[in-house]
DNA sequence: CTGGGGATGGGGCCC
DNA sequence: AGGGCCCCATCCCCA
């Protein structure tokens, strides 16, 4: 019995000693491994300081090589930077429609309201632009003269002009509406101000763009946008990135928070709207309002002035008498309470050097945005009929964008119109992926599959898909048309 | 470079 | 009220 114990014992030492000789060793070998990974990670780390190096090396030669042409750029042409930045965007118009259109990123609004031309251009990331608000003015009345539009002279610098301050959901306190007193009457006291506060990524792009700025990108998926020159011109990593998967439009790989018009996510292919989950998506974070059902009573607002401060965020001057009144707004507590929480219609741009390193003329996709946004005002000044804000028309416009101030007849138009702004595109071809922001839109392309071309030319063979292309050709016939190219 | 066709965007009007 | 159609402007591509 007694050799037994000790036996027992004596194993039990042996085990104990062959235990903490494997334990050492696998402690040896973590260590060892950890050494190694260690050894690694200080490399990579090296490795990347020395490329950051190398890329600010770049930059900033890039950036000087540009102040220098600027400079001389300057020295012959006397016209304000400002206009010569846009000149160059226009310029660039051509290659735009590779990206299938829509990609507006950049939307800057009408020329007849809010913002002048050196005001911030406005940015709307299609990730959250499913809201459909809209601004209902009460009357013909005070449609017109009701809706103000004051601004401030301050930052007349083109290199300033571009500032942005919309505040951002993280991190950035959300901008606070202040009536400039220097620019604005004494505002009634029964006045209160809505703020418009981006809840959505819409963060605000700054040129010094930290990552902190826009880590609430990545409750969407998107990652933090690396710098904003990227943003602002659109660097093929960043921009652009058409959401489709395989799509070969798309700029970068990079499915991320692009700042392109184009809702994120696989869009579902039909023509379904209403289970179109592009809608979920924004209840998740772009409005609460529709998570909540609560749309009716938080869409329409009542605006008597509408304000634009150089720098400051779009104030909402909301007359509380006409929130009293009802309007639609149900509760008018409950209206009060929310701070228009949408995708800010006042991205802007934080643009220090208008002649940045970014705004290289081979960026097709920086391109494509001034160049659609140009047009979009340029064709808003144009059209005279009813493309005012508030135009006397026979049909009373009551219903105003909240973008651009467009007047329209019923909400339907806004929200369809609001899609121009917001790239919101529910549409989709089931042939090829193509987005439209219109049902007929998309009806009318189908016609490129189907090979259908129901006009047909009757002093020729020629037949189109679409009346007016067959009204272009008849100029043909007519000799009109080349004057017209 | 130019002309012409294909195609999209957007707004107005009509049913 | 809402959908569909029409129209215009514009862009892109190609010969």
């Amino acid at each position: 019995m007694a050799d037994c114990m000790v036996f027992h014992t004596q194993i039990a030492s042996i085990m104990e000693v062959l235990a903490n000789a494997a334990v050492a060793e696998i402690c040896k070998l973590v260590d060892d491994d950890y050494a190694v990974f260690r050894l690694e990670i200080s490399e990579s780390q090296k490795q990347n300081r020395a490329l950051r190096k190398k890329l600010q090396i770049q930059e900033l030669k890039v950036a000087r090589e540009r102040a220098d042409r600027t400079m001389r750029e300057r020295v012959l042409d006397s016209r304000p930077s400002s206009v010569k930045i846009l000149d160059q965007f226009r310029g660039m118009g051509r290659g735009g429609r590779h990206l299938t259109g829509g990609h507006r990123s950049f939307v800057k609004p009408a020329g007849h309201n809010t913002w002048r031309d050196d005001q911030p251009i406005t940015v709307h990331e299609g990730s959250g632009t499913s809201t459909q608000h809209f601004i209902m003015i009460e009357s013909a009345e005070a449609a017109g003269p009701g809706v103000k539009q004051e601004r401030s002279e301050g930052g007349e610098d083109p290199r300033h002009s571009r500032d942005i301050q919309t505040g951002s959901a993280t991190g950035v306190a959300p901008p606070v509406a202040t009536a400039e007193p220097n620019t604005t009457p004494a505002q009634p006291t029964t006045q209160c101000s809505i703020t418009e506060v981006s809840g959505t990524p819409n963060a605000a792009l700054k040129s010094e763009t930290d990552t902190e700025t826009l880590t609430g990108l990545g409750q969407l998926g998107c990652p933090p946008a690396p710098r904003s020159e990227n943003l602002l011109y659109g660097s093929p990593r960043m921009v652009l990135s058409h959401q489709d998967s395989g799509d070969s439009l798309q700029a970068g790989n990079d499915q991320s928070c692009s700042y392109a018009t184009e809702i994120p996510g696989d869009m579902p292919v039909g023509l379904d709207t209403q289970t179109n989950p592009m809608r979920g998506e924004m209840n998740l974070y772009s409005s609460s309002v529709y998570s909540e059902g609560r749309l009716e009573k938080k869409e329409v607002i009542v605006v008597d002035e509408v304000k634009v401060e150089g720098d400051a965020p779009l104030t909402w001057n909301v007359d509380e008498t006409h929130l009293r009144e009802g309007h639609s707004l149900g509760n008018t507590s409950d209206f009060l309470d929310y701070n228009v929480v949408t995708h800010s219609p006042l991205l802007t741009f934080r643009d220090r050097d208008p002649v940045s390193t970014s705004m290289a003329p081979s960026d097709s996709h920086g391109r494509v945005l001034f160049d659609q946004v140009l047009n979009s005002n340029k064709r808003n000044r144009a059209k005279g009929k009813g493309g005012g804000a508030i135009s006397g028309n026979s049909k009373e416009k009551r219903f105003l964008c909240m973008f651009c101030n467009k007047a329209f007849s019923c909400p339907q138009k806004v929200e369809i119109h609001q899609r121009v702004h917001t790239g919101e595109k529910p549409f989709s071809c089931t042939q090829c992926h193509m987005r439209f922001a219109q049902a007929c839109t998309l009806k009318r392309h189908q016609r490129v599959h189907t090979g259908e071309k129901p006009y047909s030319c009757t002093q020729c063979h020629m037949r189109f898909a679409q009346a007016g292309n067959l009204k272009m050709h008849l100029k043909v016939h007519t000799g009109e048309r080349s004057s017209d190219i």
